[in-house]
DNA sequence: GTGAAAGCGCTAACAG
DNA sequence: CTGTTAGCGCTTTCAC
């Protein structure tokens, strides 16, 4: 069925069609009807990828995502995919696991004519950005920045939130720390890690030792009694996300036998739905996750409608809050 | 950048452009050498969009997935997505939470000629199926199927895995027990809610309470409530999916004051990766993720290349995992 | 307001 | 093996 077809039924010429299916062009009221009333007897759809190859907008965004072992990204893929599908954008989805499969999957966006990209995960330098700068497609990047390059990017405030949450712990009494990192090749983790260490050390607190998972579940599970197995119990664990917060009370409770939070506080960040179960009530930091999706769609189709507008970074300040993982 | 231009600088037609880059066609090594030289040149890629006009294949697959306050969801399309990419096919993600929107989310996916669909959630009536045949595109629905109707299918075997659930529970002395079921619009939920009431009725069982949440995590935790306010606790709760079981957990433990197993048996249904938390450690069915991403996958793509073979159901047995949420 | 005509960038016969 | 040619289904000037 194509739109010749309908034509034909409806008596008018093929352009008439397509102007029929495509809203505030201009047709008479009489033809529209006759075409709208050819093409349900036809079951007629205008056909999505004739008209991207003639309009040169695909109507589809890639959202890159990694695996799904850090609960976070799957709230933010749904906050975002809402965000597009009311803005009747469609999520071509990819998932990047490693490093080196980047090459291939931006190749594979490249064909795709996708209108933008909004990048959850992944590490971009300054020369993937300018490749995309070239082939004029918009990025917006979610929790991370591009070292000296000015990038599209929508970041929830570490610094006001690891503050909030060291100042928490420290007048809480809590005074030897141990630190759980997300692996070091994650921008986020590393961040989060560099400024949690400042702050403690600016209440005095130096030489803090760090641990390193992957942001899973069980990394913050093993990682925890790995360190246990030759140190003593400190006492706050501070970690770069709520998935390893979780997997570190766990082992700290049936583990090790510790009580949460009276032997042993923990910390995340993110502010992932499992953090408020009352099994965990986590004292985390809470990104503001429907405003920062909203944001990072927002500066997209921006510049998808206009490609001139300059990059543009939007920080967002989280919410702590205070469950009872921590003493405060 | 075309091929046209790649074929100007190599020296060739475009045609032998094209060839250079599907694989598989007979191209001198010289010539393909040639175009790929000045493909690198001009940083050429080929154009998907193009591709899929003429080739009428789109080498993507929709998958239509509903809200993710029920954690199988995301680990669902992580698994699928990876079967797919291994295939070289493309996700092309939809969102359905209300009943209402099928029709318009249909619509959708005829213009954009999508190769296949794997339908995660959504009730299909036969009409729905039917339109879909019509429109020649394979659907596979994971986990329920439609009344009268062959359909692609794949499932795990509830009547299997409940069967076992039943008879550890009862086994473990349970005996007065509560049904805390999926939304009765879900065809799952209705599932595992008759064949569990039917299983307790062969061991005697009858007339179990059944109360209604929307397998979300608070809906666990709000069923259960609602319910001790005016009733006696119960043996044990079979809960249709883990996110509702660990909300009943969460609800019987901080809540009720109840000691789970010791007092309250809970079960779960799926496996998720929280299952499996050590805080939890739910007695629950495990469903064969892997096997059945890729079981579906597999149907999905054969009925691509091959439209004519017929529908088929695939059920594969879930494992019965004791954890310690349960007494048996 | 409407129709004719020219492509968008590619693939796939077909003839050489 | 290679080049020529005819579209895939649509949008968009451009005359009328």
């Amino acid at each position: 069925m194509t739109s010749y077809d309908v034509a034909r039924v409806a008596g008018v010429s093929q352009s008439a069609v397509s102007r029929a299916f495509r809203p505030g062009l201009s047709v008479s009221a009489k033809t529209k009807d006759k075409v709208m009333k050819a093409a349900k007897k036809l079951n007629y759809k205008p056909n999505a990828i004739a008209r991207m190859l003639i309009t040169q907008r695909s109507g589809m965004v890639a959202v890159i995502i990694s695996s799904i072992s850090n609960l976070i990204y799957p709230e933010l893929l749904s906050r975002i995919t809402d965000q597009l599908s009311s803005r009747d954008v469609r999520v071509l989805l990819f998932t990047l696991d490693e490093k080196e499969q980047l090459a291939e999957l931006l190749d594979q966006i490249w064909t795709f004519q996708v209108d933008g990209v909004i990048a959850l995960t992944a590490h971009f330098d300054h020369e993937d950005i300018a490749r995309f700068e070239e082939h004029n497609i918009p990025v917006v990047l979610y929790n991370r920045q591009v070292p000296d390059h000015p990038a599209n990017t929508v970041c929830v405030d570490h610094e006001q939130g690891l503050k909030q949450l060291v100042d928490l712990l420290v007048a809480g009494g809590n005074r030897r720390f141990l630190v759980l990192s997300g692996p070091t090749e994650s921008d986020v983790a590393n961040e989060r890690r560099i400024i949690a260490l400042r702050h403690l050390s600016r209440h005095g607190i130096d030489e803090v030792p760090v641990a390193y998972g992957d942001f899973s579940y069980q990394s913050g599970k093993d990682c925890f009694a790995r360190w246990m197995k030759d140190h003593d119990a400190p006492d706050a664990v501070i970690c770069s996300n709520d998935t390893m917060a979780i997997g570190c009370i766990d082992e700290a409770r049936d583990g090790q036998g510790l009580k949460v939070p009276e032997e042993l506080s923990v910390t995340g960040f993110d502010g992932i739905h499992a953090a408020f179960w009352t099994g965990y009530d986590l004292t985390t930091v809470r990104q503001p996750v429907n405003q920062m999706a909203k944001a990072a769609v927002d500066i997209l189709m921006e510049r998808v409608e206009n490609p001139t507008v300059p990059p543009e970074k939007r920080v967002l300040a989280g919410s702590l809050f205070k469950g009872s993982s921590a003493r405060s």
